[in-house]
DNA sequence: ATTAATCTCTACTTTGTCTGTCAAGAATAA
DNA sequence: TTATTCTTGACAGACAAAGTAGAGATTAAT
């Protein structure tokens, strides 16, 4: 019952993101360090939230990843949903006959009492989830006093 | 992020029993039989909610299981967390320091604001899985008009 | 007392997922 | 042209989940 360390990287690197957002676009090997995360890992991670549209990217020099949506329409659910793939507590709710499935994930489909209490289980997790955006999470994070670290990169230009 | 086969077993496994309690203890093979579990890992699963209080047992001939309480007064929660140890959705809201562990489960400890935030996530799963027992299960199996099987054993006795 | 039914405890195996690492390639700004 | 950065896929080690198995302890019934 362990959300996996995708989710929390990457709702940590993304805050990071939305935290630290500049002009230009964030690198892997800042975030990854600020964070201390495998930068190599994050990369994987970033594919994931690129897929589902939370991120954008540009490549070679002063490239990076950028948000692809302001910080206050990016929830915690999505960033979630996109790192572990689905939110359901259980698998047997999902849909039955997908690809390559021939069995349904359990004998008692429908008739069963406790399928019913992990479905509404996830949902009221996701919609808490839901609540929270990476605009709120900044907003704590400045209340907090947290320090944003200047970007090196502008250090260049001053 | 899945629960484990234990929670989702041990729950069905106690509202089995609530649901078809009769005078005598519940037999493992009963109940892995009408529920399809197999009935040595369910062995396992019982030894982890007898720990928790909420089964006790009997041995020998008729002997079996039965719950240490009323039906109302176990909650889905207190099966999970026998079944699963603990319900937090991340590690590093736990205690730190406890045997053999050195390092804290995250770097960041108490400056992380995701850390609040699975915490309250946590809280909030928790809270829900408290609000319902297997009373109400029971009630809604009624409702259902979910078959409840004779118990065998009373046939010898008529 | 004996027997058979049942729980008890511990160890083992299998299987799969998580958490990363690595290497080679493609795109792009300077 | 070149250095930088993202992109993609393969791979591996560690760990936990899920289930199997066997020997033993307890007890009701005969």
């Amino acid at each position: 019952m362990k959300l996996s360390t995708k989710s929390r990287y990457g709702v940590r690197a993304m805050f990071d993101m939305a935290y630290h957002a500049g002009t230009l676009p964030a690198q892997i090997k800042d975030i990854s360090r600020r964070q201390n995360i495998s930068p190599r890992y994050l990369e994987q991670i970033f594919q994931d939230l690129k897929k589902a549209g939370l991120l954008k990217s540009r490549r070679g020099p002063q490239g990076g990843y950028s948000l692809a949506k302001p910080a206050d329409e990016i929830t915690v659910r999505e960033i979630v949903l996109a790192a572990e793939g689905e939110l359901q507590l259980v698998d047997c709710v999902k849909n039955r006959r997908k690809k390559g499935e021939k069995e349904p994930a359990c004998d008692f489909d429908n008739q069963c009492l406790t399928q019913h209490l992990w479905a509404k289980a996830s949902q009221i997790l996701g919609d808490y989830f839901d609540s929270i955006t990476l605009k709120d999470l900044c907003d704590q994070g400045k209340e907090m006093g947290l320090e944003k670290e200047l970007d090196h990169r502008f250090m260049y230009f001053i």
